[in-house]
DNA sequence: TCAGGATACTTTAGGCTTAATCTATTCAAG
DNA sequence: CTTGAATAGATTAAGCCTAAAGTATCCTGA
């Protein structure tokens, strides 16, 4: 009769299931729950990528994600323009940078020309580390991935091509008022 | 020559678009992309409702979830079955709960035959003060992902079900092994 | 009964993240 | 040149989150 019943506590694999949306009520609304579902996918890929990275790499996904936008660019990065492509604040890219750096993994340069700032480039150990890492990630990824249909792939890629651009838009207006 | 000119430091309307997916190389993989835009998307979205509940509300997005799940289970819930239902560690539980009870939001009531449990219950306020976030938070969904036809939007809640469905299955797998 | 294991929850240490504030440097206007 | 605004980055305080370890309670089976 009670409705909290319907998740049965010592039921653990069920439980383990009933996560943020399976168990939205009908009354929720499409967008609601759209949005949701987004939300708890998002989790699962993401948490699945932490837990590997910790096991296999000893390395969390900040660190990962910085490495990589740094191996995309020889020349290195501002600090300024790490925290525009990770979307991430400043301090949070200080952090990060310092850890990696007491690590010998990336380094800090001086930017000619402007003494405020400088170049972080990944080291020639902290490229070889990249590397090892980046290929079992793309694994990873491929395989938790690979559920859908080379169709299927297409057209997620797009509808989210359409959600991002629509959201930039409107986070934008917002912040501009 | 510099590559990494590509990206102009001095103009912020084109750097703040140069997220972690716009710049992925072509020689990237379908997987890896789809994986980008899809934290990005996810990453964007999640943004904007922290902001709007900190600036509306002063609340955050995990004392939002955390009450919009009690809010459907009037009995209340267990610390255990809160943290299963939101993907969470239970240390995380305990800290978000504090924090409501010490603002009158949420109560922790003794579970009749089981000294190490209780339930955890909305108040009255935290009720109140729930449904009109609630409302503000639907109408903030909706506008966010209004991009979508009501078509695409069912195309990809379904799309996403299989990513969610074949991630569970490969997340669950690895743990066990 | 009572010992051992399981369970519910808390605590701790540590990392990520933010907003706000601070320092040093650059730039631009007078 | 000098002053003041803007910019690059670091720092701080606070919250979220986790894994691991700790405490109290429950349960099972000998």
């Amino acid at each position: 009769m009670l409705r909290v019943t319907a998740i049965d506590p010592s039921d653990e694999a069920r439980v383990r299931r009933a996560d943020r949306e399976t168990s939205a009520r009908a009354g929720d609304h499409r967008a609601l729950r759209l949005w949701l579902r987004l939300l708890t996918c998002t989790q699962l890929l993401e948490r699945h990528m932490r837990n590997l990275l910790r096991l296999r790499f000893g390395t969390t996904l900040p660190r990962f994600d910085l490495m990589s936008r740094l191996e995309r660019y020889p020349e290195g990065l501002k600090m300024k323009e790490l925290s525009h492509h990770l979307m991430v604040t400043g301090g949070n890219v200080t952090g990060i940078v310092d850890q990696l750096v007491s690590e010998r993994l990336v380094e800090r340069l001086p930017e000619p020309g402007d003494r405020r700032a400088f170049r972080v480039r990944l080291t020639r150990v902290g490229y070889d580390a990249f590397g090892k890492m980046a290929r079992a990630h793309e694994e990873w990824i491929v395989s938790v991935l690979s559920g859908l249909s080379r169709k299927e792939h297409a057209e997620l890629f797009r509808l989210l091509a359409k959600v991002k651009s629509h959201a930039l838009a409107i986070t934008e207006r917002k912040d501009g008022a």
